[in-house]
DNA sequence: CTGAAAGCGCTTACAG
DNA sequence: CTGAAAGCGCTTACAG
């Protein structure tokens, strides 16, 4: 059972009694129809099930509605915020988007970059800085429209439109506020691996404002991973380590998936938190209210990101000018019980 | 500065000095090719960064290799989960894959499944049981393969192919745990609104259990909610209510998100889990590890699910038969140390 | 207000 | 082994 081939603009045209330049126009109302003709055709597709085919539409147009989206993982609570974002704001503008997970592997990355160039997809946001920068440059080379969520937009020579938020402020009013509760010393740092732009940024905040307040820096309570695995296993594990070399007073974690498991080591540890380690993450993730005690955390503003960013890459491959496209959004912390 | 035309078959042609029928072929690899020519055609590509155009091809084969997605949220643990699953499995088998996250919002359901159509992916995979019969009808009248993961096909007379986990037996096993750890009275039940066959059919499964071992049901422990809202408001407020008509032994709740909730207004109330209350979840999210007590929850086989899917809807897709079209998978229990 | 016709970038019999 | 040609289902000037 084979199915039949699917009702085209001819077989409106046919039933209708008309041509099918004319049903082409009723349906995109490209030109001034009679009403006579207009309920006809408007029944015989009624009739025929007929469904327009984009396929068609875009080979003839050259343009499609459709959008690509990178991300890292969808299963970690940031990025499936971002593709919820990304994924509703394409919608209400007519676009229908593909999801691409990477898993930061940059194979991955390259396949799926070649896929979209063939799918001749009308822009490609990227919800993180990609690792590869061959991809990169294939889609410079096609001239598709480009945008970086979250990340930095400057890759060597080459810069892309980018949305991103002040990494580097986020990780000052994290040390200002242990300044302001009174911890001065013995701040510890736990990480993910810091494969993008975001990451290093927080990281070289991080030791800005150490020195900014002229404190000493203990690196014996740094842990960055290197590489890639369980995110809540990493931050069990960083806190391992770490309280092998001493106790730290606060640990900045950059990412609130990982602090979530930096809380679980240190819950079954008996350590007290905030009393003895404070612990401040990264993210403002959902799960940042239900863990116990409640996440201290920098709050990213992720909607927001994804609507600008989304006009702005729409006005790109509308054409048009966009009058900034390098936007900075400004973190914020919240202070909850960890901290 | 708007994009000059990307190169095409004919200007890797003209470039290799041969026609665009050959360029095809040896692509493709359609027909015998001399190396000599071969050779040359693949430096023009080379040369001119020639990418073929999917959507002419699309066209003129009339197949995509694109594939729908709908599901509810993809923030929710669990379905990011299944996305993710789906995503890499048809990402394995040349697929690239549509992301439409309908908010169990009929309207949307309607315009994803009108928008896909019009993409004419090659299928659509339900990770639910749609709310929106018309749209159900649309699939069907398109002919379009389509599959439910986790969910049943059945709709009123129409069936669609299935892979989805014994729900009815996932509830058993609840019950039979409680019982077997001596828990046989005053068993709650908070679910979010029954609104997909697969909360149904737990629902069912828990009374079916309660009334096989001759338990009595005392439904002031039940909470039902209505609407869709925030899935950890939900537990938090349905502790709540039933908590203000007394105090039930152990309470089941239909998904982990929710159960979240639930543990997290019983520790603010002091009440000891699994002491004085036990909680059973629903999904073995990841985070039913992270929380304190680690939660005791009916694990589901997404990965396994998605996989078998997968494979079944793109059996569908080459016209093959499928053996089995309602793959029914076994769920289990999960204890830790919430019950 | 409606139609005839070209063409988007490919694939695919078919010839030679 | 390579090419000439039709055609996938549309949109879009252009005529009338």
């Amino acid at each position: 059972m084979r199915k039949s081939r699917l009702p085209t603009m001819w077989d409106v045209a046919k039933r209708a009694g008309v041509t099918q330049a004319t049903v082409s126009h009723v349906i995109n109302g490209t030109a001034p129809i009679s009403e006579k003709v207009r309920k006809r055709v408007i029944e015989a597709i009624d009739e025929l099930g007929y469904v327009p085919n984009a396929v068609a539409r875009s080979l003839k147009q050259n343009k499609t509605n459709t959008l690509g989206l990178l991300i890292p993982d969808v299963q970690s609570g940031y990025y499936s915020e971002m593709t919820k974002a990304v994924e509703e704001n394409a919608r209400k503008k007519g676009y229908i988007t593909f999801l691409c997970n990477t898993s930061y592997n940059q194979q991955l990355e390259e396949l799926y970059i070649n896929n979209l160039l063939q799918q001749h997809v009308a822009g490609i946001v990227l919800g993180y800085g990609l690792l590869n920068e061959k991809a990169l440059f294939k889609i410079r080379n096609s001239r598709t429209p480009v945008l970086i969520i979250d990340g930095s937009g400057q890759f060597g020579d080459i810069h892309i439109p980018s949305v991103e938020v002040d990494n580097h402020k986020g990780s000052r009013l994290v040390v200002e506020y242990l300044h302001s509760i009174g911890i001065t010393r013995d701040i510890g740092f736990i990480s993910e691996p810091l494969q993008h732009s975001a990451l290093q940024r927080r990281f070289e905040g991080f030791i800005n404002s150490l020195k900014h307040f002229g404190y000493s820096i203990n690196d014996d309570f740094f842990n960055i991973e290197t590489k890639q695995y369980d995110k809540i296993k990493m931050g069990y594990n960083a806190v391992e380590r770490i309280l092998q070399k001493g106790r730290p007073r606060a640990i900045f974690v950059t990412s609130d998936q990982v602090a979530l498991g930096v809380i679980k080591r240190l819950k079954e540890l008996k350590v007290k938190i905030p009393e003895e380690v404070a612990v401040i993450g990264y993210d403002d993730v959902p799960l940042a209210t239900v863990v116990t005690p409640r996440l201290t955390t920098v709050s990213q503003p992720i909607y927001s990101m994804a609507q600008q960013g989304l006009n702005m890459i729409l006005k790109i491959i509308e054409g048009k000018t966009v009058e900034n496209d390098r936007v900075l959004l400004q973190p914020t912390l919240v202070v909850r019980e960890s901290a």
